[in-house]
DNA sequence: AGGCAAATGAGGTGCGTACCTCAAAATTTG
DNA sequence: CAAATTTTGAGGTACGCACCTCATTTGCCT
């Protein structure tokens, strides 16, 4: 039988009051019953029964993810995802809400922030781009014990901070990567679409991108980003004078999870299945592209992975544990037509 | 509040041993009980709390992984996954033991399986070929309530086992696809390598390739397969003289996880800078082959994805739940030197 | 109507832990 | 040394549910 704190009592020579005074931190402990009672914790490999404890805590989980008011075809996936995740998650007394609002907002986001209580939330996962206001706020929601999560946005390498997400810098260089072992060494250019490279992502994505091309295919060259600001006219006006000016076109990199406004004026300028096209997440639409070889390959970030990682590392801080952290390290998915 | 059977019963206006039979599926219920309980439960959203439900019966899970007793640096990995994966499970009354043995001989998988009794075990992720006797063991288990997971191993579509894994067709094809594009249309031939075409795994594999190499790519086309059965000298031999027979040779497909033998001859067959060589499995020396680009890609299924898959499947099969069954899709995973 | 089986309710116990109170013992302090 | 303080132990209740017993009610059949 697995031991209980009754025969962790009785191997520490100690009362189950004493145990539960070592447990749980309370005060008033000498040094030496803490370590008879670490010491048989040891030895007998006692493990506290978690499902006890959250039913004595009469514990429950409240987690709120923070997106985007308006998004793309990748953005339903995740509320579907985080749906999806619902119902298994509900008999572990986990509950999941969504907010949506203008990210792009730095008040709103730490508005909304500052709002939360204690009680009706105990994590969040936070979907917005950094600003002062909203790292502000997110240190007073730790204040307030509600751990923050920094999801799919923002800054990998805060150390103070969780995050799930691809690394941007090296989704980039695996499309260059990818580009250029399709291009073979043939000389030429490559368009770069995003629909605004003021968005972190599409910098770091650029970035990495650049530095393979660079590096390890110098006979072809990066043109500068072309911004579509989601606008399908200002897209096919900028992409058609990019071809118009650089006859040697062999690839476009979307760098945007929105794909079908850069591909729809693409297909206007080039023949797709000799053009090599790669773009990011795996959307219904980028899928039918895929099979049809519009696209040649997709760098994705499974959001189901995103959504279940962040669910995770908010549970585990919850309960005060270290998140699992090779779990949590979300994927670089290449896609291509035969792996989907 | 989360309600609770209390509140489940006031609602359905019945006692709370009437609750408990429809819920446990007790005998001596009238159908307008149950449906009143049922109705009930959609009203007020009642979900069992998996953590007292648990308690109550106070069960623990005992789940075994049956897994090769010699193996490559890819087994390796997969132990370490599973032992990684031991403590945080343990909390949560998972335990997990591991048993090695000649996976090949089917008497001894039999054996096995025939001794492991309902109270010591209840479900096994089982790492072996399929045969008849193991496939009879398998349906004795399930008569004896221990549920069975075929574990990167056996036959993805029988409909009434679960199984975990790569579709190994599709993997072929994605190699097949990263070859022929990182070839680009010229014309050579491809040389394949397994360790035994024996195992169902390099045979599925080859399907999906050569369809892929053929269809898509009729420039070049594929050598038969060659079996090294291990043997550093028999590789060297055999990969030798295919180099000599086929001055073409333009890529390389390792379909076994184990490359270091092949990818050390074929290093004295051709310069790898130039050979296109596609294997299979992370492992630490196919990464550091990637790195330093004496592989062009890697075909993986993430081991410690296969674990967890696995041990949630068992886990949902011992409580009577159904699998969240796109979790448990072990994903064909791509590697380039970028996104390792 | 009476007999019988099926259905239902009331109530109890236990799972492993948290958290609380109160009294007793041990240790420190002056 | 006594008094004050800290430490320890004993015991109880609660969490939500499973599982059990026994008495009572209901519905069905003849």
């Amino acid at each position: 039988m697995r031991p209980t704190i009754k025969d962790l009592a009785k191997a520490a020579g100690v009362s189950l009051a004493t145990v539960d005074r070592v447990l749980n931190e309370r005060p008033n402990v000498s040094a030496r019953a803490v370590r008879k009672v670490q010491d048989a914790i040891k030895r007998i490999g006692f493990e506290r029964n978690l499902a006890a404890v959250n039913l004595a805590r009469n514990r429950v989980y409240r987690f709120l993810f923070v997106l985007p008011k308006h998004g793309d075809q990748y953005l339903s996936e995740l509320l579907a995802e985080i749906d999806s995740a619902r119902a298994p998650l509900k008999s572990e007394l986990v509950e999941v809400e969504v907010v949506r609002l203008d990210v792009e907002n730095p008040h709103a986001v730490a508005n909304l922030l500052s709002s939360l209580q204690t009680d009706e939330v105990n994590g969040v996962a936070l979907m917005a781009p950094e600003s002062p206001q909203t790292r502000d706020a997110v240190l007073r929601l730790n204040e307030r014990d509600i751990s923050v999560v920094h999801f799919l946005s923002g800054q990998a390498n805060l150390e103070h901070h969780d995050f799930v997400g691809i690394d941007n810098i090296a989704a980039g260089a695996t499309a260059g990567r990818l580009i250029g072992r399709f291009n073979a060494g043939r000389s030429g250019a490559i368009a770069i679409i995003t629909e605004t490279i003021h968005a972190q992502d599409s910098l770091k994505r650029r970035l990495g991108f650049d530095r393979v091309i660079h590096q390890i295919f110098p006979t072809i060259s990066c043109l500068p980003t072309l911004e579509t600001h989601g606008d399908p006219a200002r897209a096919e006006r900028i992409i058609k004078q990019t071809f118009a000016n650089h006859e040697d076109i062999v690839a476009a990199y979307i760098m945007s999870p929105e794909a079908r406004v850069p591909l729809e004026a693409l297909s206007h300028c080039a023949d797709l299945k000799n053009l090599i096209v790669v773009a990011h997440e795996r959307t219904p639409f980028n899928e039918e592209a895929l099979r049809d070889e519009r696209l040649d390959a997709i760098i994705a970030q499974n959001p189901g992975h995103a959504v279940r990682s962040a669910l995770r590392i908010l549970r585990a801080r919850r309960d005060r544990r270290q998140p699992f952290a090779a779990q949590e390290k979300i994927r670089i998915e290449i896609l291509l037509a035969d792996n989907l």
